[in-house]
DNA sequence: CGATAAACGAGACGGTACGTCGCGTCTTCTG
DNA sequence: CAGAAGACGCGACGTACCGTCTCGTTTATCG
């Protein structure tokens, strides 16, 4: 996020003068911005529709977002997780299990729309690394999260070797996914996500995959 | 390309009358499109300053591309792959020989230009499939290419499984690179090349990677 | 006027509850306000300027006056003649002495910064009549009536005949003076203000005026 | 005039490149301006509304001037003068026979409305020196001239002194016109005129006014 | 060889979105 | 509750860029 949680973080220096700030303004803002930006692209996308969509003034959508850019980022950093609990994670036992349950249990199109919209602003996270670490932060890391909870948990149950990279390879299917959309525009089917598993993840682990069609 | 080989395809109905159009302007048009979509990334270039870099008119322009998204296309797609050579690939007799020779055989400076010029049009990329293919094109997939080639050697020398997914496996550095540079702004230094290689690559492979820095 | 002495006349039916206007804030504004307008003139003039520097809240401002272009209004109007003293006027025992002496008597430095304040609002004159009628009031005709007052002093003396349009006369001075400044932009010095007593509000009553510096 | 007539002063050292600028636009956006002004007051202005009543581009406009008030101000500025035609003065003989009739051969609306759109610009004059010149020099000189003029013949007829101070009696009606006007908001009709004449110019050249009507 | 026609560098054109700023209102908190 | 602070909806400002069009010049082919 780029503006909305600065605000206890910038605080308490000035106390509290003037009229607060409206903040479910805010949701509405971006909410607004999100339709806008489904409907018409990025690109086709305005402030001013925004605004009045939203019915505020263009005023109080820069005195929160230096930007058009930074708007649009807050707007797909704020699109709640919904479909990443990690509190319920699966547990069926062995890591080829908890990856493979994983991509049932996460919605493929959400991810998909996810991307979409990351892609329109990618531009600018080269030209920002804070922007680049918030959009990382809110999109990405949450899914490289999840592999990682659960490589440490098969090497906690003595599954794997703690020797593993899991920081490299809890990244690898976010990166991969990424790459996959954008850069290839190929799908991103379940079969591909468990051939990373088989063909990537578990050799990287020393968890040679069983090809059960395929013996050698 | 887009419009440089249309022309004779549009040709012949008005065969040739007044002055022909100066075709070693594209190359300067280009590179200069180049630069300063390295130096801005996308959204911020104008025609103008390309115009004015490669001391042309913005008719010149406009003459021979339809758009600035064309133009920057055609850019990207002509940009020449001068620091990788096919034909002079590392041939150390291992597999991983050969991929760490890589790293050094190609100048990462370079890489990391093109990364840049990547960065700066990534807002673009799922905005024009046709960019996306271009880029992957010219950007992406010579990498892929060294990889898959050199791994497919090894196949022939037996080193390792033909059931490996080749495919998948070559596009991983690509990947995780630019992952790594665009979104998570880390260096990409020859560490980070070599874990890949043996964290990753190797095990995928079937190559149970022996870990020569780790002393226990 | 038009906000201040409304007061007690919207009062008396909700006679006294909470915390009373503090009137003696009136003049702080008022007195940016002029400020302000002299810097700046009232284009550039801001209300929230106006209320920072008279260290008030822009509600004090509009509690008591419906629209910048009123408090303006009353800012001119409440501008205290402190130059100007009618039962102190000059009495030489001829108009010339007199005229000549209200020169010396009165600050010129003040009567520029009036029409410095004047030249700000000037554009808003042709847009309202009620602040012309203000600063007509405020500004201008205090300065004409002390001619008007001096001339009819002549003529209660017979040094000059009824017959004078004394009303059109004594508007000669303020109105050169002001075009003088706003139009041509040259200085008011006393050698001007001289030349217009000698050479033409003399002349015009009927005293045909010695030219004492030019010799013949 | 602000920018109009600066082309050929600063002209000669980049000869001339790229499309020229279209003057015969300059008319259709002043008049535009000179339209919308008179409609909507300077105030309700819009540089949109102008703009889009020219047919023309925002952009073209500021090329042209910096700023809404500059636009203005040429606008008034050029207003042609068909009132005022220097070559062809009264010439009755008589400097009051002159300048009487100098009150019938011009248009008293005419001046009126000019004065009306002067004080809509008022405001800038004070702070911007050159527009004041210009100002004065396009609306107020052009009638001072005209007086200037007629006593000018009338010293070389014999008829009044040459040391009378013409250079300021000249603005005298000027002066008066605008004061009544902007800052008294009287009519100027031609009592008031023919009473500036008989009262203040001619007594002031040594022509002591002969009241019909009145014998002293 | 001169006429013709297109391409060239330069830059003005109509349009449109941007981001800023001011007005007059509304809201929050303090005295 | 008045007052200071300041956010709010609104809308004009002046800037910048797009893609087109118009200059005057250069370069090629045709008659």
């Amino acid at each position: 996020m780029t503006q909305l949680d600065h605000t206890d973080a910038t605080g308490e220096q000035t106390p509290k003068l003037g009229r607060k700030r409206d903040h479910t303004r805010d949701a509405d803002i971006l909410d607004a911005a999100l339709e806008v930006l489904a409907e018409t692209g990025y690109d086709g996308m305005t402030i001013d529709m925004v605004a009045s969509r939203a019915k505020a003034g263009k005023g109080t959508l820069y005195r929160r977002w230096a930007s058009k850019g930074e708007l649009v980022i807050d707007a797909v950093a704020c699109m709640k997780n919904s479909d990443i609990d990690l509190s319920r994670l699966p547990d069926t036992g062995t890591l080829r299990g908890d990856l493979i349950a994983t991509i049932k249990s996460r919605s493929i199109e959400d991810g998909e729309k996810k991307l979409q919209i990351m892609a329109g602003l990618a531009s600018m996270l080269s030209r920002d690394p804070e922007l680049a670490e918030a959009a990382n932060a809110a999109i990405v890391e949450p899914r490289a999260t999840v592999h990682r909870m659960l490589m440490l948990r098969a090497v906690d149950r003595g599954e794997i070797s703690a020797d593993s990279d899991i920081e490299t390879l809890s990244h690898i299917t976010p990166s991969m996914v990424a790459y996959r959309s954008l850069i290839q525009r190929k799908t991103v089917d379940r079969a591909f996500l468990v051939s990373l598993i088989d063909g990537v993840l578990l050799p990287a682990v020393g968890l040679a995959h069983q090809v059960p069609s395929r013996v050698g």
